[in-house]
DNA sequence: CGTGATCTTGAGGGAATTCAATGTCGGTGG
DNA sequence: CCACCGACATTGAATTCCCTCAAGATCACG
């Protein structure tokens, strides 16, 4: 038994709407004919967004806000995945039935797509068809990239994230955190206390500053570049 | 630094034939169409298939043998993201370029696809588009399930481990393992030392046999899937 | 200003690693 | 056939890094 985690509580399956047209906004970016069809719907904080073993009948497209896909064991310990930020396209991992569960972070709006509507398009249309099979490659190989942190020590996982983080949003090297201690924890497969000490470390070593929680600085990339091997 | 492990030294990089029609053969039974195109290499012990970052112009199917497939760390720590057996097609991961290494375990034979037939042929026939992204997405969920091992004790690692490649030949309860006690370290995210005390741990309590070290008996189902949680 | 959620910090313990030595197996050559 | 060798595996002892448990600090919000 190593982490013990608080089971979230999901709690709201929306009934999802038609598929019809709308126009571009903010939020666009990763695919071209797919993100005309759906419509976004606002998902609250820690609201579940499909549950693992759900019948997989829609992709995602987060407009604003984020979000985190997980698996847990029986006994609670939970592992996240993936984080999903504006942009970003999820549900992905699904074949007849989605392989995770996925909850809002914060108050989100998110595109739902009906799957059937891709694939039929995807049918007529094989740029769309390779599309979908890129954006899939591209999710396989996020995975694997995430994988080599689990063969890290506890500041370089840290390290890691905040540089993965910082190059979300390009330009930046002012890190905004939506997720908790907690999901930071789940996702590197460490505990809660560990990343809060590894970044009280971090900013010790002026790698990092911490002026709130949720707000990080990177003030030493190359160091941290350093310890991410 | 946790797991230090020597690096390989991967040595043949073959140049690849032409792809043309070959009768089907043992090994065929993933995907229908694709099978047809390509034609079997022989890989030897320990010989690179391709390397991280090299560009990406294949597909390969094991027909006999068993490969891994592995990023490393510029220190040397390895972390191995699969093992592929006979029947198993690997290669999808990349984009332009493998965003993995590919190496022989034992003694293989391999079908190499030109990555330009199948998306030539996909783009005529949707039926092979559809089975490529499926079978991308397929192994999209197996490194998700894979994921999970990292949030678990040691004997929960190699207890899983064991269930794993046991249903890979199903109805057998002994497992024949082509590979070394560091590729199962180095896939699990342990030490070999820690892998080989855990089997000697498992074995006392019963739920195992191990006669050979390459030679697992499944003594105790039941309570391997227990560890498994 | 109290209350709960989230985060930080400390002390102590434990599981896995590290380092080191021994054991086993398969092959090769005397 | 057996001795030797190298690769691989097992076992032991000591260490370390992270986890667990516990307390306190900070923040958001009513």
């Amino acid at each position: 038994m190593l982490t013990q985690t608080t089971i979230r509580t999901g709690s709201f399956n929306p009934t999802v709407a038609q598929a019809h047209i709308r126009p571009p906004q903010d939020g666009d970016d990763q695919v071209g004919a797919i993100e005309l069809m759906g419509t976004a719907m606002p998902f609250a904080r820690n609201a579940e967004i499909y549950g693992e073993n759900e019948p997989a009948d829609y992709l995602y497209k987060v407009v604003s806000g984020a979000v985190r896909t997980y698996k847990v064991l029986v006994d609670g310990r939970r592992q996240i995945g993936a984080f999903y930020l504006p942009g970003d396209i999820f549900g992905l991992e699904s074949g007849a039935e989605h392989s995770c569960s996925a909850e809002a972070i914060t108050d989100s709006r998110i595109v739902v797509i009906k799957r059937s509507a891709v694939v039929a398009l995807a049918a007529r249309d094989n740029q769309v068809a390779q599309e979908m099979w890129a954006l899939t490659t591209r999710e396989l190989q996020r995975m694997q990239a995430h994988v080599l942190v689990f063969i890290k020590s506890a500041q370089e996982r840290v390290a890691s994230f905040l540089l993965e983080m910082a190059d979300r949003v390009p330009g930046a090297s002012v890190v905004e955190l939506p997720m908790s201690r907690q999901d930071v924890a789940d996702y590197l497969g460490l505990t809660i206390e560990t990343v809060s000490r590894t970044l009280t470390q971090l900013e010790r070593s002026s790698a990092i500053e911490v002026p709130t929680s949720r707000r990080i600085l990177l003030r030493n990339r190359p160091a941290l570049n350093r310890l991410n091997s």
